[in-house]
This record gives C-alpha cells, structure tokens and sequence, in this order.
DNA sequence: CATATCTCAGAGAGACTGAAATAG
DNA sequence: CCTATTTCAGTCACTCTGAGATAT
C-alpha cells in the first residue's frame, strides 16, 4: 500500500486564495530560514530597504511604505537601533515623531540580506521560467495593488 | 502635507515572495470574513471539500491531501464532528486509523461555503480578466505542485 | 524493534487591536 | 476638542514540533 498520495482535491488545487496561501507557506520558509543565517526576519529587510530606498522617514511612514503596523514597526525599529543598523531620534519639527535612518553598517547587512533573498526567490520559483516569472509578478502586484487600493490609502 | 504615499519600495513590490505573501494577506482576511458569516474556517473547507471530493479516509490521509498537519487536523476533525458534518470512526482493518466520513449536512454545508468562498475570490481577483485569473492559478499551481514535490511526497 | 496513527500541549512568527502618553 | 504618533500589552489564527499512547 503506497499510500501516500497527496494530490489535493480539485477544489482545492484550483482555488486562487489556496495556491496563494500555499505559495506563501513556502514562501516565507524559504525566505526565513535564509534571512535566519544572518539572524533577521522579514520585517527587518522590509524596514532596512524602504529607509535605502526612500531615505528617513517616520515610524508610521515606514509603517504605510511596508504595509506594516504601527505596533510591529516600533518593536522591529527597537532591535534594528540595538544592532546599529538604523539610526532613531526625534523629529525637531515634530516631536510625535522619530525620524529613523539607515546607518552604513545597516546598507551593509541589507545588501547581504538581498543575496540571501534573491536565493529564496530563485528556489521558489524554480519551476518557472524567467518570462514566467515576469507574468507572475505582474500579476500579484496588480492583486496587491488593487487591495491596497481599496482598503488604505492607495498605492498607485 | 498629504503624507499618505504608501507606495511600497521597489525592493518589496518586485520582489515575488513579498508579493506573495501580501497576496495571502489580503486573500486570508477576505476569506476568513465571509467563513467566520457561516462559523467556520480555512482548515474546515479544506477538510470538508478533501471529503466530499475523495470519500472517506483517514486523518493521516486528509492531512496529506490538504497540506495540514497531523496535530491540526485532530482539532479540526474533532470540532466538524461536534457539528455532526462529519462521522469519525475507528477503521476495522486498521486500529490506529479513523475513518472519517462527510454527512449529508456536511455536504449542505460545503456547498454553503463553496459559494461564500467564489465571493472572496472574485473581490480578491478583481483587477484580473478571466485569462489573467487562468494565467495567475496555473503558474501558482506549478510553484505550489514544486515544492509539494521537493519536500514531502510529490503530488504528480 | 521500527514504523504509523492519533492526540495533546505548546512554541513561534505574523497580523492586528486597544489603550495610554505625548504632541500637534 | 480632535487627530496623529509612538509604545506596550495582549489577542488570534496558523504552522509546526515533541512526546506519549496505541497499534501494525
């Protein structure tokens, strides 16, 4: 008895927020077990890249950039500050906020971080080719851009 | 100041596995909110619908089909038969296993949750045409279906 | 003895909520 | 007075691990 079948039923293996649930299982085993060698999570990469990308910002501009909560985004802020890889004071012209910046050593461990995670996109669409890939992107950002859309302020 | 650009940074809305995993957040919520109208969850569906769709088997069995695990599966199967839309039986031939059995109100019950759950992809798949949404499941499939395939026992 | 099944207890990250303190 | 920002405490569903009991 080989029973170890496990096509899932049809109902299933066709159902789009299933597959992209699945696809997002993987996802985020193979992108954490990666960022893990250096001991990050996603939410660092998320908040080191919009600061490379954007320059300072808010906690709650990150927040809005990176589809983050404000509440994740002070405790990730925290632990990136103890490992000087970003910078956190307060904003002169508005004292609710505090400005974050990426230091140097922080550009640094991103760049790593973006190897390790090219990686991880490489296994996980293994199966596709580089045109394939494309589509598939395209056509999340439209999915994730139309949500973001309709609920938030919108991207685009 | 209307500092409300939420525009992610390139190095997040290019990057496949980011929007993947956007993807699954916002499919979740959609489905979770119209599953949560009838009393039930993603687990519930998945197991529900392996049923219907291969007859009775074992919990090891629904977990292999449905990508759930051993231990969740014992919880999901113990709340469905409390509702009576499933039957769990010990397997004769074989004593470590339950069978597990829909019943007629399981099935009145899928067919509720199958339309709740068409709603919530039309809404999440709504900036897609019909092609797209074909083009968008089968490339998903292939992502899904590989690393089924790499880790675990390959789904065809 | 090794393997498979079921069950429970719990860990761990991710997404999110509510409330308080502070500032505009 | 109302809104925005930061922070903390805590919730919740989901994924997964470990261990024990039972059976093959």
């Amino acid at each position: 008895m080989d029973s170890t079948d496990d096509t899932p039923p049809a109902s299933l293996r066709r159902l789009p927020s299933w597959l992209i649930n699945q696809a997002a299982v993987h996802a985020q085993r193979l992108v954490n077990d990666r960022l893990a060698t250096a001991g990050a999570r996603r939410y660092h990469y998320s908040v080191l890249s919009a600061l490379a990308e954007y320059g300072a910002m808010s906690q709650a501009a990150l927040g809005r950039h990176c589809h983050l909560d404000r509440s994740d985004v002070a405790g990730v802020v925290a632990e990136l500050t103890g490992q000087d890889l970003i910078d956190r004071e307060p904003d002169p012209e508005d004292r609710r906020r505090n400005i974050v910046t990426i230091t140097p050593v922080g550009e640094r461990f991103l760049a790593e971080l973006r190897e390790l995670l090219a990686g991880a996109q490489d296994e996980l669409l293994a199966p596709l080719g580089g045109e394939e890939r494309e589509q598939l992107t395209a056509l999340l950002e439209r999915v994730v851009g139309h949500q973001a859309e309709v609920r938030g302020s919108g991207w685009s």
